[in-house]
DNA sequence: TTCCTTTGAGAGAGCGCTCTCTCCGAGACG
DNA sequence: CGTCTCGGAGAGAGCGCTCTCTCAAAGGAA
């Protein structure tokens, strides 16, 4: 009943443990003719290493957390983009993927402890805000952590990003491109840094440009994003473009616009962030600045599994994609 | 440099390695004494026990896979939800979730190695369709699996969804009741019995109505949607009524109704099926079947932990949430 | 007191694997 | 022919933990 075992494997093959562990381990040192025995016992027997025992001696676990500090949004549309990318890229070099929710601060407690533990070999931190205590004790243990997106100024950690800065400078020249005299955004939680990089990037281009702008803040969803529209649209009755520092709030945006009878493009020109799919389908089609998270997070895998893991942090460019709200 | 073991522990505590064990898994057997000097060790000490150790033992990994047979579509709004909710509930037993994604052919033949030696106690399965060889594989193995959404017909495993068929007849009744004369259907890929189940119940009504329906095959997507929509107004250019199997069609079909000129819901009434949070944002906001998601996954984790594995399916009921758009 | 039970702690045998060290035999060279 | 080298296989020591078995001490009954 019980899965057999490289002692089994060797006995079968007529070899010893430490050759069927050779083979097994694609040792260059072992006799074709008894490799392929080996090989032969290890398929008839349907021998599968036990992992438990390998780590022991090898401590190393061929596992990566990822580490999702804050737990996504109820329906985050990003989510599935980058575990999907993060699992395809720790795949195809043979690492498992340990997904660890830090909803509470007991999962806190138990996350910190199961990485310092030296239960995983590396760790992808995801998507951090101000208060977080995960990275900075994470960055205190001994295990590799790279964090996706900037992390807070005070926590020094290496990570990949994409160019929240310079997405946001080219949605705002767009904006002031197209002739808009009063524009406001909606920003993300100040504790945020992909929320302060977006509203840094769009603030540098106006203040250039030697404009005020409304700001009113939303928590990164649809319901904060129709909020801070209402209420700009009371602080400013005649504002003519939104910048909003995600799609979902965009929508939200949109929604209210709809609601408060304000024509998009016409009366007011919205830009989001972030390109979800959702945005080919709003009615209009809304202008967004596409995040290349896939690709983010394949350089995350491999700075985490590379040589150089606190090189220059890596920043993928994010491109202006005009659709028909701006 | 090397983290604490056990035997530290107990030197530093004066005891044995195995009373520290003992005090370390909570016996009962020990006086409190000697467990507060070796709780004292541990704190001191910092000691975390070493997994791997304990699992070449006592034979438990207290992880449990997440197999996503299928890959997500690329943005997919429910599967953060559905993560959370397993992560979650998973936690709260001190059980790791490990991610495995079988997007290829040698991603199958891994996962298959993988759980079938053992490295996971137990399997949470996704998202399966027809042709996908892993349900079967799973359930020869002698780990415990139980399935999100029924299975194929062609494998007999335990599982928990929601109520598809039930749903279904209620949106479609809904719509009858609405007067609507014309009704169309856009359905899933007939290879998977969520998409199956969701079309024989709208079918179940309408014939019980006697009535007849043209239906278009779309593939969950809002794109596959839109392209279905366009056939239906194709082949039936005075149907006053659609039903899509997911919102995301029924997104992609009000995006082809608005290019078209058609209005909704006085021309075309629209109802979807998951009641995504999209929904509520569309122009006209998306009548919808809500599913249960984080409902169902609870119901899979204590499913898979509990006694009774194979005892009736849980199916939790799907609620019509009528809005504007039919 | 003696014998037996009970409670609580220690000894030690592995779990399945890797990896160093040892050893053997064959070929090279003087 | 003896010595040296070297490739390739085996022996065996652990990795850190759990858990059974053993045993000492203490208490209770006869």
């Amino acid at each position: 009943m019980r899965r057999p075992t490289l002692e089994a494997v060797a006995a079968r093959a007529g070899v010893s443990r430490a050759t069927a562990s050779r083979v097994v381990n694609g040792s260059e040192t072992v006799h074709a003719q008894i490799r392929d025995a080996v090989l032969r016992a290890v398929d008839e027997l349907g021998y599968v290493p036990n992992s438990a025992a390998r780590s022991l001696v090898t401590r190393r676990t061929d596992s990566i957390g990822l580490v999702v500090s804050e737990p996504p949004a109820a329906e985050d549309p990003l989510f599935s983009v980058l575990v999907r990318a993060v699992g395809r890229e720790l795949e195809r070099v043979g690492k498992q993927v340990v997904l660890m929710l830090a909803s509470s601060s007991a999962a806190y407690a138990r996350i910190e402890r199961y990485v310092a533990g030296g239960h995983v070999d590396g760790v992808i931190l995801l998507s951090t805000h101000g208060a977080d205590p995960l990275p900075a004790a994470l960055a205190r243990s001994h295990v590799p952590v790279v964090s996706y997106g900037r992390p807070v100024a005070t926590v020094s950690l290496p990570y990949c990003d994409c160019d929240n800065v310079g997405g946001a400078r080219a949605a705002a020249r767009h904006l002031l491109e197209r002739g808009r005299w009063r524009i406001a955004a909606i920003a993300g939680p100040p504790d945020m840094p992909a929320g302060r990089d977006r509203l840094a990037g769009y603030r540098d281009v106006l203040s250039a440009a030697d404009r005020r702008s409304l700001v009113a803040m939303g928590d990164f969803t649809r319901e904060s994003g129709a909020a801070a529209m209402r209420q700009l649209l009371l602080d400013g009755p005649d504002l003519d473009a939104v910048f909003a520092a995600t799609d979902l709030m965009a929508i939200g945006a949109l929604h209210t616009l709809r609601r408060m009878g304000r024509r998009v493009p016409d009366d007011v020109a919205v830009v989001g962030f972030d390109d979800i799919e959702e945005a080919r389908y709003t009615d209009p089609a809304l202008t967004s600045v596409r995040t290349p998270v896939a690709a983010v997070a394949e350089a995350i895998v491999q700075r985490l599994l590379g040589p150089d893991r606190f090189a220059e942090p890596t920043v993928l460019p994010a491109e202006l994609i005009v659709r028909d709200s701006s």
